[in-house]
Parts: C-alpha cells; structure tokens; sequence
DNA sequence: TATGAATGAGCCTTCATTCAT
DNA sequence: TATGAATGAAGGCTCATTCAT
C-alpha cells in the first residue's frame, strides 16, 4: 500500500481519495488473481466483482472497462519489479559475487511472484498487445540492463569477464532460466514426473541458474 | 494421412474414411492456429468453425467439444516434436559436437513452430489441466533426456564433460533459453526496442544458447 | 404480489423492487404456459422469452436456468393450490355435506386449473424428479389429508361413514376422479367421441364423483 | 412377437419379411422406452438408434420421422390393450363378479404396464394430436364399454345394480382410479412420503378401487 | 442393406456493459 | 456512491434429418 503520508486527520477516518485508492487496490488485487490465472478472455468481470469487496460498478468507474482493468494490472505486476536494482546494494561487491547476487535475486523474484509470470505469458501470448501501450513500462526495466553493463564492465577490468558480453543477452538468458523455472513448471513436472516445486530442486536449480550464467561471463 | 493401404481405386477418388481424416487435419490445423494465437477460453468454436472447409457441426462430430478439440490441438502438438532426437544421427560425432548440434536444433525447432511454444504456454497457464490427461505426451518427451544422458556420458569418458552435470537438468536449461526466445518475444522486443526475430539477431542468439550450455558443461 | 408494505411513492411509481417481481410474475406466467403444454423438455426458451416482456436475459438473471424456472413455476403452481382448505369454512356442515362439499370444490379447481394439473403430469413423466426438490410442496399438501380425518372422524361418531376410511386413501380417491377427468379428457373424448368439456358433461361427472367418494364411505 | 406363423423354410434362416418385421419390433421396444420415459420431445432419435440392434437409417426407413416412430409405438400400445376383455371369460358369472374382476384385471393391467399409462399421459400432454390420427384405436376400445353395459344390465336385471348408471362414466371412472394409481405415484408419493409400490398398498387399492366401483353401482 | 459422415437450424447459456434508483 | 436490474450480442452445443459409400 503506497498510501502512507501523513494525515492531518484522526486515525480511522479516510479521506475520499484514500478510500478510493483503497477500492481501487481491492479492485487490482483480486483482479491480478483473476487475470493471471485464466488470462484476459478466461477472466469473468462479474466474478472479480464478487470477489471485491465492491461493485461490479466501480469496476467499470475506475478501469473504464476489462481491457482497463487489464492494462492496471499488468501495469502495476511490471512496476512492482521496478526497484529490482535499488534493493541491492552490489557497489562494494566484487563483480562475479554482483553478478552471482543478481541471478538469485532475479531467481527468487520469479518465483515468489509466479502472478506476474503469468501475467507477462499472457501478454506474450497476446502478442504483446497491451504492454506497447504502456510507456511506464519501457523505461523501467532498462534499469537492470544498465546495471549489469556495469558490472560486466567492473569485471572486463578485473579480467574474470569475457569482454564480448552484451547486457541485454546477458540478461535474456538470466531471465529465460529464471522464467521457465516458473511459467514451464506444469507441462515440465506432468512430462518428467519431477517435482520442480520442492525446495531441494528448487535450491539446486537456482545454484545451476547463477553457476550457467558466471561461466558463460568468465574470461 | 494414416491412410496408407493399397487402393483399388483411381486416384483422385477419395474414399470415406480418406475424406473423413482430412476434415480432421482440417479443423485440427485452423484449430492450433485459433487455440496458440488466442487461447482455449479466448478460441472461438464459431471462428474455428468459418475458417474451416467444414461446418461447426463437424467439429462437435469429431471432437466431442471445445476442450476435446483442444486436447486432439496439443496432443498433435507434442507428437509431432517426438521424432526430434530421431531426426540426428550424432553417434558418430564427439560428444560436444553432439551436444552443440542438439542445442542448435532445438533453437531451431522451437523458432520455426511458435505455435507449439504458444500451446505450451497456453497449457502452463491452465495448470497442465490437459496435459496430465494425454499419456502420449509423457513417454515421447523423455527420449530426448535419454539422449543427453549417453552425450553426457561419453563426454565425461573424454574428459570433456564434468560428471555432476544431470540430464533433466541440462534439459530444462536448454529448453528455457530456447523457448523464452520465442516466448517472450513480444515483451521483451518491446520493453527493450530490441528485434529478436531479425535474422541476426537470432543467429547470436543461437550461439549464445550453445555457448551458454557447452561452457555450462565443459569439464 | 408480496410487496404490500405502505409506500411513501405516489401511485403509479413503481419501485425497482416492485418492478423486479413484477417481471418474475410475468416470466413465470408466461413459463407456466409454455411448460404447461409442452413439458420441461418441449417449452422452448426463446419461445418464453418472446412471450414475455421482457428479454431472454432476464431468465437467467432471475432464475439461472431453464430447469430453475421449470422448479419456480412448479412451486408456484403447487403453491397456489394451498389455501385450498382455507376457503372452506365446514366446521359447521354435516359431515356428509362437508364431505361432498370438498369433492366438488377439489372438482371444480381441477377443472380450473387445468395447467396445475398438466405441471403435475409433467413432474410425473419426469419421476417427480424436481417436486422431491420443493421441500414447500411436501408440507402444504398434508393439511387437505388432516381436514378429511376431521370429516371422518365426525362422521364415524354419528354413524354415516364406515370406521375403516383411511384419510390418504380416500384423498387419493378423490384426486383420482378428479384429475382423470382433466389429465386424460384428450383422449378418452377422442376415443369415445364424447365431450367431456360440455357443461352438462361436466355437471354430471362433478356429482358421480361426489356419489361415488360419499357411497364408498356410507355406513 | 407375432410373427409365429408356420414358415416352410428351415429353421434359422430368416426370411426378408421376417428379419424386417424383427428390426421393426426391435426398434418399437427400444422406442417405447424412449418416448415412455422422456416423452416426445424429451426422447433422443440418436439415443433410440444406439439402443437399438440396428441404424438410425433404419429408424427412418422404417417409420420416416421421428414423430412417424412416434405414432407406431403409441398405436402398438394402444393395441396390446385391445385384448383386454377377450381375455376375460366372464359370461358365466354373477353381474357383480363379473364388474370386480373387470375392476381387479384394469387395475393389474395397470400396474403391470407403466409404459403405457406413460404414453398415454404423453398424449395428453400433447392434446392427443396424435390418437386422433390413429383410427385403429377408436374402434378398439369401445370393446370394453360394451362389455360393461351389458354386466350393468344384468345386474339391473336382477336387481343388484342401479339402471342410471352410463356404462361411459362406469369405465371412466374405473380408469380413473386404476390410471391415477399408476401416473401419478411419483408425486403423490413424494407428497404424503407414502410408498405406493410396496405389494400390501397395492392389494389394498386394488380393493379400495373394486369396492368403490361395487358400491357406486349398487342397487 | 447398413454405416459413418455431414448438415443447418435452433437451443440453452454467458458475456461485458449500462441503466435506474 | 453503490446496488440490483437490465441488455443484446454472441458463445458453446445439440437436434432431427440426409447423404455417400
């Protein structure tokens, strides 16, 4: 909840705009639900509704319609990953321990957040249809390729990087790895009866992640 | 066609059975091309239905339902990627040579059929709802880590291979750089103004993929 | 119409509520019709709808299913028949005048109600499969049973009827006589040419049954 | 099965009029059960045609349309009620006897066949379009009338019966109550939680309806 | 003759969206 | 603001019937 300045109002009161930042949070969560799960067509608005703690009416008040409501969703899933950099401080870091470090940290990410994967597959398989339309998007996310120019150029210095690595490959094969740990895990684990969810494999995919992508960067 | 018996008619003359198996590979075509571009629930039966040769009558004659359609859609899906491994004949190669040539022709395979990625995706965001009930499915796919195992094996005889390395888990990294490739193709060229389907592009990136495994592997 | 609270509304507007059971009346009108004469499985949707005032929609949102409304209009048509005790006031009378009183009145309202009669039918086709649903029905219905032992009773004590009348048994006499005179007319006029719907054909039949249930139960 | 005719082929070999009329009685059985229990428009032409030993072809080779099957099963269970009074040899008994065994035989007739009771709620259902087209049945029926007229003049004759009783409203009235035993069961039933089908309730009607019947005509 | 395939009209139902209070 | 009622277009599916081999 953003919504934490301070009030000049006693506690327990909220203000119009407050209460109506509150409906619209009810509103984008449940909808997030919804929509990664059965995607754009498979969602039913009249069930978001009932599962908000309003109206099928205010729905339609704040998003305008299901192709809004949509487009907030998967706007906030890809905002929400926006501080990604900032959480970690990797200055003082060598730049192999950097790299190592964003690799889990982007493993974990994907994992804990398995409803923005679903949500960035549906977007995929709408061709990307929606995300075009959001600008906020763009800029946000060129942040993580930023810093990882930083640290491969840290470790081409050092000598433990190859000089040839390109960031933005550099961070579609940490993404692909991380990716597929979630958005394959059904048709994987129903095709190979392996149990993927387990916190062993899950560990030890997670060591395989950061170990495949530092030997593709070492010199 | 399974219909491969000796006829004693003229050609050109189609028996019953003949015309019946191509109705089905008729819907079944138009069918992957609705189900992978828009999902099961975003598929319509009536769009399906005017962009075949036949009427929607036809696809509940055949087909029982939407789902019973979608089911024949992806069970065709992966069974036709099951002659993959058959398609090589890398005995005789060295082991990394082998391996190279497994992960270029994966990349290649899943480049030349997105709708097959789309279904996949599809399937992972309905749980494998479907795929659990295709027996089919399971035993094909697991050739493919058999065929690793014995790469595997001769590699680390050679003295090239290291001997942790597990082939489901090399499976599992080949098949996410090469389908995140073509999977999030339409989020990632956008968010990052990058064309990943130019033919230069791809070509990099087919090494990288290799590059990435062989390096993951080397001893 | 159970919306008989005082309004501060003038007359002539009606509230939202009043609006809603107004359309529920005129759906299940219009059902009770169309059901009535073709059965659950014959009553077309579209035809009700058409009917109606209203839209097909609103079928659904009011009764969420074609067999919904089938049970809806059950339950009214059994409903309705409730009071019938309660319009009899025979404390007073003689049991025999009670008696033959209550054959003619149980007559009468068969003959009135012929589409009660033919939802019956209905639900017997059907293996009452819905009636056993209602749990309402089950209770009303006993009260005309309890009324006839009264009369029994009565008439055992002053010697007019024979001590041996089971209650369910000459209710279901009674209802045999009359119901078979609507439920089968259709038939037995076609195969006797005879029309029972004549009024004299009818006065006639109204007393037989009277004589015969009141001569069953004479001392 | 009529067809019992002395035939002068051998044994086993069937000829074409013969394994016709089989498929015809084949697809009547299966009919009967079908129309029965879902009536007409509830039974499935598809549903009748796998039930049965041959092809839906058959079906309408045979009876042309759906309502066409319709039309024979109703006319054959018309017809198989024909015999109804030449079974009965009651020319050598009392007046009296004579009209509680007709009594005590409609009533089993009955009981033992549901299918045609079913059937003929069906007709009514539909307003008996269709024993209007069916000439065959007028004619039979009145056997019985007959039958009773004369029991009920000789038993005025010798002085056990009243003369104003219509030999018509005695059989409707005997219908009534040996039909309604039958058609309405199941919501009766359900209704008074009483089980109509056990063998003590059924003998107990069964007296019930012959002495209502024996006392209505009494002298 | 007998069978699987085909047909088109129509059936029951649901959807996203808007209105009225 | 918030709620139940309303809407029309469309969605999935089934029916009785016929064709072709």
């Amino acid at each position: 909840m953003k919504v934490g300045k301070a009030s000049k109002k006693p506690a327990g009161v909220k203000s119009r705009a407050e209460s109506s930042e509150r409906v619209r949070e009810n509103i984008l969560g449940v909808a997030l639900q919804e929509f990664s799960s059965k995607g754009l067509s498979g969602a039913r608005v009249d069930e978001i509704a009932e599962k908000t703690q309003t109206s099928k009416r205010m729905i339609y008040y704040h998003f305008e319609s299901k192709e809004g409501l949509y487009k907030a969703v998967l706007d906030r899933a890809y905002s929400s990953i926006r501080s990604l950099e900032s959480q970690m401080d990797l200055e003082a870091e060598e730049p192999e321990a950097a790299l190592r470090r964003i690799c889990e940290f982007t493993f974990d990410y994907h994992s804990q957040h398995p409803q923005f994967i679903r949500m960035v597959m549906n977007e995929n398989i709408l061709c990307g249809e929606y995300i075009g339309q959001l600008d906020s998007v763009r800029s946000r996310n060129r942040a993580i390729v930023k810093l990882l120019g930083r640290i491969l150029d840290q470790g081409v210095d050092r000598g433990v990087f190859r000089h040839e690595i390109d960031p933005i490959n550099l961070h579609m094969s940490i993404s692909a790895l991380c990716f597929f740990n979630v958005s394959n895990k059904y048709t994987f684990s129903k095709i190979f009866a392996w149990d993927m969810d387990s916190p062993d494999a899950q560990a030890e995919r997670r060591e395989i992640v950061a170990d495949t992508i530092l030997r593709w960067c070492a010199a």
